[in-house]
DNA sequence: TTATATGCAAACAATTTGCATCCTG
DNA sequence: CAGGATGCAAATTGTTTGCATATAA
Protein backbone atom coordinates (compact mmCIF):
# COMPACT_ATOMS: atom_id res chain seq x y z
CA UNK A 1 0.00 0.00 0.00
CA UNK A 2 0.77 3.48 -1.03
CA UNK A 3 2.00 6.29 1.12
CA UNK A 4 -0.83 8.52 1.83
CA UNK A 5 1.13 11.49 0.44
CA UNK A 6 1.92 9.64 -2.52
CA UNK A 7 -1.76 8.72 -3.27
CA UNK A 8 -2.66 12.45 -2.79
CA UNK A 9 -0.09 13.62 -5.05
CA UNK A 10 -1.79 11.23 -7.43
CA UNK A 11 -5.34 12.82 -7.68
CA UNK A 12 -3.30 16.34 -7.10
CA UNK A 13 -1.25 16.41 -10.13
CA UNK A 14 -4.64 14.16 -11.93
CA UNK A 15 -6.99 17.27 -10.88
CA UNK A 16 -4.32 20.03 -11.57
CA UNK A 17 -3.59 20.92 -8.66
CA UNK A 18 -0.45 21.46 -6.48
CA UNK A 19 1.58 19.60 -3.83
CA UNK A 20 2.95 22.65 -1.92
CA UNK A 21 4.77 22.02 1.60
CA UNK A 22 2.38 23.06 3.38
CA UNK A 23 -0.30 20.40 2.36
CA UNK A 24 2.80 17.49 2.22
CA UNK A 25 3.24 18.72 5.65
CA UNK A 26 -0.37 18.78 6.60
CA UNK A 27 -0.79 15.11 4.99
CA UNK A 28 2.46 13.86 7.12
CA UNK A 29 0.86 15.15 10.22
CA UNK A 30 -2.81 13.46 9.31
CA UNK A 31 -0.55 10.31 9.37
CA UNK A 32 0.34 10.46 12.83
CA UNK A 33 -2.91 11.70 13.79
CA UNK A 34 -4.77 8.94 14.51
CA UNK A 35 -8.51 9.25 15.70
CA UNK A 36 -10.95 11.76 15.54
CA UNK A 37 -9.67 15.90 15.56
CA UNK A 38 -10.85 19.38 14.96
CA UNK A 39 -9.30 21.58 12.28
CA UNK A 40 -8.26 23.71 15.31
CA UNK A 41 -6.06 20.45 16.55
CA UNK A 42 -4.69 19.48 13.52
CA UNK A 43 -4.03 23.49 12.89
CA UNK A 44 -2.46 23.10 16.67
CA UNK A 45 0.11 19.91 15.65
CA UNK A 46 1.00 21.48 11.88
CA UNK A 47 2.34 24.23 13.49
CA UNK A 48 4.43 22.40 15.55
CA UNK A 49 6.27 21.69 12.81
CA UNK A 50 6.29 25.37 11.16
CA UNK A 51 4.28 28.15 12.89
CA UNK A 52 3.90 29.86 9.92
CA UNK A 53 0.81 27.72 8.38
CA UNK A 54 -2.04 29.23 8.63
CA UNK A 55 -5.52 28.57 9.93
CA UNK A 56 -6.94 29.03 6.37
CA UNK A 57 -4.84 26.54 4.99
CA UNK A 58 -5.19 24.06 7.13
CA UNK A 59 -9.09 24.66 6.44
CA UNK A 60 -9.03 24.76 2.39
CA UNK A 61 -6.46 22.06 2.69
CA UNK A 62 -9.45 19.76 4.72
CA UNK A 63 -11.96 20.38 2.45
CA UNK A 64 -9.70 19.57 -0.45
CA UNK A 65 -8.58 16.02 1.25
CA UNK A 66 -12.36 15.76 1.92
CA UNK A 67 -13.68 16.60 -1.47
CA UNK A 68 -10.71 13.86 -3.11
CA UNK A 69 -12.39 11.27 -0.48
CA UNK A 70 -9.23 11.50 2.19
CA UNK A 71 -11.09 12.60 5.08
CA UNK A 72 -14.27 12.86 5.95
CA UNK A 73 -16.23 14.58 8.54
CA UNK A 74 -17.70 12.65 11.33
CA UNK A 75 -20.95 14.58 12.39
CA UNK A 76 -20.36 14.05 15.86
CA UNK A 77 -19.74 17.80 17.11
CA UNK A 78 -21.14 20.04 19.56
CA UNK A 79 -20.81 23.28 17.63
CA UNK A 80 -17.65 22.25 15.62
CA UNK A 81 -16.46 19.56 13.44
CA UNK A 82 -14.99 16.33 13.75
CA UNK A 83 -13.02 14.64 11.12
CA UNK A 84 -10.85 11.14 10.32
CA UNK A 85 -9.06 9.48 7.99
CA UNK A 86 -11.11 7.47 5.95
CA UNK A 87 -10.50 4.45 7.49
CA UNK A 88 -9.80 1.25 5.24
CA UNK A 89 -12.31 -0.72 7.06
CA UNK A 90 -15.56 1.11 8.03
CA UNK A 91 -16.65 1.41 11.44
CA UNK A 92 -18.99 3.18 13.54
CA UNK A 93 -19.26 5.53 17.06
CA UNK A 94 -20.43 5.24 20.52
CA UNK A 95 -20.47 8.48 22.00
CA UNK A 96 -21.02 9.23 25.59
CA UNK A 97 -23.64 11.90 26.25
CA UNK A 98 -22.34 13.11 29.36
CA UNK A 99 -18.47 13.02 29.21
CA UNK A 100 -18.20 12.61 25.51
CA UNK A 101 -15.97 9.79 25.10
CA UNK A 102 -15.86 7.99 21.70
CA UNK A 103 -15.12 4.22 21.59
CA UNK A 104 -15.12 3.24 17.80
CA UNK A 105 -16.62 -0.46 17.00
CA UNK A 106 -16.97 -2.39 13.61
CA UNK A 107 -19.83 -3.89 12.68
CA UNK A 108 -19.97 -6.38 9.46
CA UNK A 109 -23.55 -6.99 10.27
CA UNK A 110 -24.17 -3.34 10.18
CA UNK A 111 -22.52 -3.03 6.75
CA UNK A 112 -25.15 -6.01 5.16
CA UNK A 113 -27.96 -4.80 6.15
CA UNK A 114 -27.20 -1.16 5.34
CA UNK A 115 -26.16 -2.39 1.80
CA UNK A 116 -29.78 -4.18 1.54
CA UNK A 117 -31.57 -1.64 2.83
CA UNK A 118 -29.81 1.62 0.34
CA UNK A 119 -30.59 -1.05 -2.29
CA UNK A 120 -34.53 -1.37 -1.58
CA UNK A 121 -34.72 2.37 -1.99
CA UNK A 122 -31.80 2.61 -4.87
CA UNK A 123 -29.67 4.73 -3.17
CA UNK A 124 -25.73 4.42 -4.27
CA UNK A 125 -24.00 4.45 -1.12
CA UNK A 126 -20.69 5.97 -0.31
CA UNK A 127 -20.63 5.98 3.25
CA UNK A 128 -22.15 5.08 6.29
CA UNK A 129 -21.88 6.15 9.88
CA UNK A 130 -23.88 4.76 12.89
CA UNK A 131 -23.78 6.58 15.67
CA UNK A 132 -25.04 5.04 18.86
CA UNK A 133 -25.84 7.76 22.02
CA UNK A 134 -26.05 7.06 25.85
CA UNK A 135 -24.06 6.79 28.92
CA UNK A 136 -20.42 4.90 29.08
CA UNK A 137 -19.76 2.45 32.09
CA UNK A 138 -18.11 5.22 33.84
CA UNK A 139 -20.50 7.96 33.33
CA UNK A 140 -23.36 5.13 34.65
CA UNK A 141 -21.48 4.28 37.75
CA UNK A 142 -21.46 8.32 38.54
CA UNK A 143 -24.94 9.05 37.58
CA UNK A 144 -25.83 5.98 40.11
CA UNK A 145 -23.04 7.11 42.57
CA UNK A 146 -24.36 11.04 42.70
CA UNK A 147 -28.02 9.64 42.56
CA UNK A 148 -29.04 13.17 40.46
CA UNK B 1 -51.03 9.27 25.14
CA UNK B 2 -50.94 12.73 26.52
CA UNK B 3 -50.19 16.15 24.65
CA UNK B 4 -46.54 17.36 24.22
CA UNK B 5 -47.21 20.32 26.02
CA UNK B 6 -48.67 18.82 29.06
CA UNK B 7 -45.94 16.35 28.44
CA UNK B 8 -43.64 19.17 28.95
CA UNK B 9 -45.15 21.24 31.38
CA UNK B 10 -44.88 18.58 33.90
CA UNK B 11 -40.86 18.30 33.35
CA UNK B 12 -40.66 22.10 33.16
CA UNK B 13 -42.54 22.53 36.75
CA UNK B 14 -40.71 19.28 38.11
CA UNK B 15 -37.33 21.28 37.34
CA UNK B 16 -38.58 24.57 38.47
CA UNK B 17 -38.61 26.01 34.90
CA UNK B 18 -41.32 27.66 33.27
CA UNK B 19 -44.08 27.41 31.23
CA UNK B 20 -44.42 30.69 29.20
CA UNK B 21 -46.50 31.52 26.24
CA UNK B 22 -43.28 31.44 24.04
CA UNK B 23 -42.67 28.21 24.81
CA UNK B 24 -45.96 26.83 24.75
CA UNK B 25 -46.43 28.62 21.60
CA UNK B 26 -43.00 26.85 20.16
CA UNK B 27 -44.04 23.45 21.79
CA UNK B 28 -47.86 23.78 19.64
CA UNK B 29 -45.79 24.91 16.51
CA UNK B 30 -43.26 22.04 16.97
CA UNK B 31 -46.39 19.41 17.08
CA UNK B 32 -47.03 21.13 13.52
CA UNK B 33 -44.32 20.70 12.63
CA UNK B 34 -42.98 17.48 10.54
CA UNK B 35 -39.73 16.39 10.13
CA UNK B 36 -36.49 17.90 10.75
CA UNK B 37 -36.42 22.19 10.72
CA UNK B 38 -33.36 24.05 11.76
CA UNK B 39 -33.44 26.71 14.60
CA UNK B 40 -34.58 29.37 11.97
CA UNK B 41 -37.05 27.88 9.86
CA UNK B 42 -38.75 26.88 13.58
CA UNK B 43 -38.47 30.75 14.28
CA UNK B 44 -40.31 31.50 11.01
CA UNK B 45 -42.90 29.69 11.67
CA UNK B 46 -43.33 30.68 14.88
CA UNK B 47 -43.37 33.97 13.73
CA UNK B 48 -46.15 33.49 11.95
CA UNK B 49 -48.06 33.12 15.02
CA UNK B 50 -46.02 35.65 17.00
CA UNK B 51 -43.91 37.86 15.48
CA UNK B 52 -42.43 39.29 18.59
CA UNK B 53 -40.96 36.38 19.72
CA UNK B 54 -37.28 36.43 19.58
CA UNK B 55 -34.66 34.52 17.59
CA UNK B 56 -32.74 33.38 20.78
CA UNK B 57 -35.91 32.53 22.90
CA UNK B 58 -36.38 29.74 20.16
CA UNK B 59 -32.55 28.74 20.19
CA UNK B 60 -33.01 29.02 24.12
CA UNK B 61 -36.32 26.98 24.10
CA UNK B 62 -34.85 24.40 21.81
CA UNK B 63 -31.70 23.68 23.86
CA UNK B 64 -34.16 23.69 26.84
CA UNK B 65 -36.21 20.82 24.72
CA UNK B 66 -33.03 18.90 23.46
CA UNK B 67 -31.80 18.52 27.39
CA UNK B 68 -35.29 17.47 28.48
CA UNK B 69 -35.44 14.90 25.76
CA UNK B 70 -37.69 16.20 23.67
CA UNK B 71 -35.47 17.38 20.90
CA UNK B 72 -32.84 15.97 19.22
CA UNK B 73 -29.78 17.32 16.44
CA UNK B 74 -29.69 14.99 14.04
CA UNK B 75 -25.63 16.29 12.94
CA UNK B 76 -26.37 15.86 8.77
CA UNK B 77 -26.32 19.57 8.49
CA UNK B 78 -23.68 21.26 6.68
CA UNK B 79 -22.97 25.00 8.69
CA UNK B 80 -25.85 24.33 10.96
CA UNK B 81 -27.95 21.80 13.19
CA UNK B 82 -31.13 19.93 12.34
CA UNK B 83 -33.60 18.91 14.80
CA UNK B 84 -36.21 16.31 14.89
CA UNK B 85 -39.01 15.83 17.62
CA UNK B 86 -38.24 12.82 19.11
CA UNK B 87 -40.09 9.80 17.31
CA UNK B 88 -41.74 7.14 19.43
CA UNK B 89 -40.59 4.62 16.97
CA UNK B 90 -36.75 4.93 16.09
CA UNK B 91 -35.68 5.68 12.30
CA UNK B 92 -32.56 6.42 10.40
CA UNK B 93 -31.75 8.95 7.07
CA UNK B 94 -30.63 8.34 3.55
CA UNK B 95 -28.99 11.13 3.04
CA UNK B 96 -27.76 12.25 -0.79
CA UNK B 97 -24.92 14.01 -1.10
CA UNK B 98 -25.31 15.23 -4.13
CA UNK B 99 -29.19 17.02 -3.87
CA UNK B 100 -29.59 16.52 -0.06
CA UNK B 101 -32.65 14.79 0.15
CA UNK B 102 -33.04 12.95 2.66
CA UNK B 103 -35.09 9.91 2.87
CA UNK B 104 -36.45 8.00 6.50
CA UNK B 105 -36.66 4.64 7.06
CA UNK B 106 -37.16 2.25 9.87
CA UNK B 107 -34.97 -0.82 10.66
CA UNK B 108 -35.65 -3.28 13.07
CA UNK B 109 -32.70 -5.16 12.67
CA UNK B 110 -30.40 -2.01 13.11
CA UNK B 111 -32.35 -1.67 16.66
CA UNK B 112 -31.45 -4.94 18.03
CA UNK B 113 -27.95 -5.32 16.76
CA UNK B 114 -27.39 -1.68 18.46
CA UNK B 115 -28.89 -3.04 21.71
CA UNK B 116 -26.52 -6.22 21.31
CA UNK B 117 -23.71 -4.41 20.52
CA UNK B 118 -24.08 -1.23 23.68
CA UNK B 119 -24.45 -4.56 25.95
CA UNK B 120 -20.90 -5.31 24.98
CA UNK B 121 -19.51 -1.93 25.65
CA UNK B 122 -21.45 -1.39 28.81
CA UNK B 123 -23.14 1.50 26.94
CA UNK B 124 -26.85 2.39 27.82
CA UNK B 125 -27.84 3.75 24.61
CA UNK B 126 -30.08 6.99 24.52
CA UNK B 127 -31.05 7.21 20.60
CA UNK B 128 -29.21 5.67 17.74
CA UNK B 129 -28.30 7.35 14.51
CA UNK B 130 -27.93 5.55 11.00
CA UNK B 131 -27.04 7.77 8.30
CA UNK B 132 -25.41 6.57 4.93
CA UNK B 133 -24.67 8.73 2.73
CA UNK B 134 -24.72 8.34 -1.09
CA UNK B 135 -26.72 9.06 -4.34
CA UNK B 136 -30.39 9.09 -4.27
CA UNK B 137 -31.86 7.55 -7.90
CA UNK B 138 -32.71 10.93 -9.46
CA UNK B 139 -28.94 12.16 -8.94
CA UNK B 140 -27.71 8.50 -10.00
CA UNK B 141 -29.57 8.99 -13.28
CA UNK B 142 -28.82 12.60 -13.87
CA UNK B 143 -24.51 11.51 -13.51
CA UNK B 144 -24.82 8.92 -15.91
CA UNK B 145 -26.87 11.38 -18.59
CA UNK B 146 -24.12 13.87 -17.47
CA UNK B 147 -21.15 11.45 -17.72
CA UNK B 148 -19.47 13.74 -15.75
C1' DT C 1 5.84 32.11 -16.94
C1' DT C 2 1.34 31.64 -15.11
C1' DA C 3 -2.23 29.67 -12.76
C1' DT C 4 -2.64 27.80 -8.24
C1' DA C 5 -1.71 28.40 -3.15
C1' DT C 6 -0.72 30.99 0.82
C1' DG C 7 -1.14 34.34 4.67
C1' DC C 8 -3.51 37.82 6.59
C1' DA C 9 -7.30 40.25 7.91
C1' DA C 10 -11.88 41.05 7.21
C1' DA C 11 -16.35 38.91 6.38
C1' DC C 12 -19.85 35.53 7.64
C1' DA C 13 -23.35 32.78 9.74
C1' DA C 14 -24.96 30.11 13.38
C1' DT C 15 -25.30 30.30 18.07
C1' DT C 16 -24.65 32.25 22.77
C1' DT C 17 -24.72 35.78 26.28
C1' DG C 18 -25.21 40.22 29.28
C1' DC C 19 -28.49 42.99 30.99
C1' DA C 20 -32.58 45.64 31.81
C1' DT C 21 -37.30 44.46 31.85
C1' DC C 22 -41.26 41.36 32.08
C1' DC C 23 -44.17 37.89 33.93
C1' DT C 24 -45.11 33.15 35.90
C1' DG C 25 -45.76 30.66 39.98
C1' DC D 1 -42.91 39.41 45.06
C1' DA D 2 -38.73 36.81 43.53
C1' DG D 3 -36.52 34.27 40.45
C1' DG D 4 -36.90 32.46 36.03
C1' DA D 5 -37.70 34.01 31.06
C1' DT D 6 -37.63 37.37 27.30
C1' DG D 7 -35.95 40.68 23.86
C1' DC D 8 -32.45 43.15 22.10
C1' DA D 9 -28.00 43.96 20.75
C1' DA D 10 -23.44 42.84 21.28
C1' DA D 11 -20.16 39.11 21.64
C1' DT D 12 -18.34 34.44 20.35
C1' DT D 13 -16.92 30.91 17.53
C1' DG D 14 -16.15 27.94 13.70
C1' DT D 15 -15.40 28.64 9.05
C1' DT D 16 -14.96 31.08 4.56
C1' DT D 17 -13.21 34.67 1.43
C1' DG D 18 -10.84 38.74 -1.00
C1' DC D 19 -6.65 40.21 -2.26
C1' DA D 20 -1.76 41.01 -2.77
C1' DT D 21 2.16 38.06 -2.76
C1' DA D 22 4.71 33.74 -3.16
C1' DT D 23 5.54 29.45 -5.55
C1' DA D 24 4.94 24.81 -7.95
C1' DA D 25 4.91 23.03 -12.47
Amino acid sequence: MKALVEQVEGILKFRGKRLTKQRRLIIETLKNLQGHFDVQDLHRRVEEADHRISLSTVYRTVNLLKELGFLRALDIGEGYTLYEVVPEFEHHHLVCIRCGRIVEFHCEHCEAIHRRLAENYGFEIVSSQVVLQGYCPKCREELNTEAL
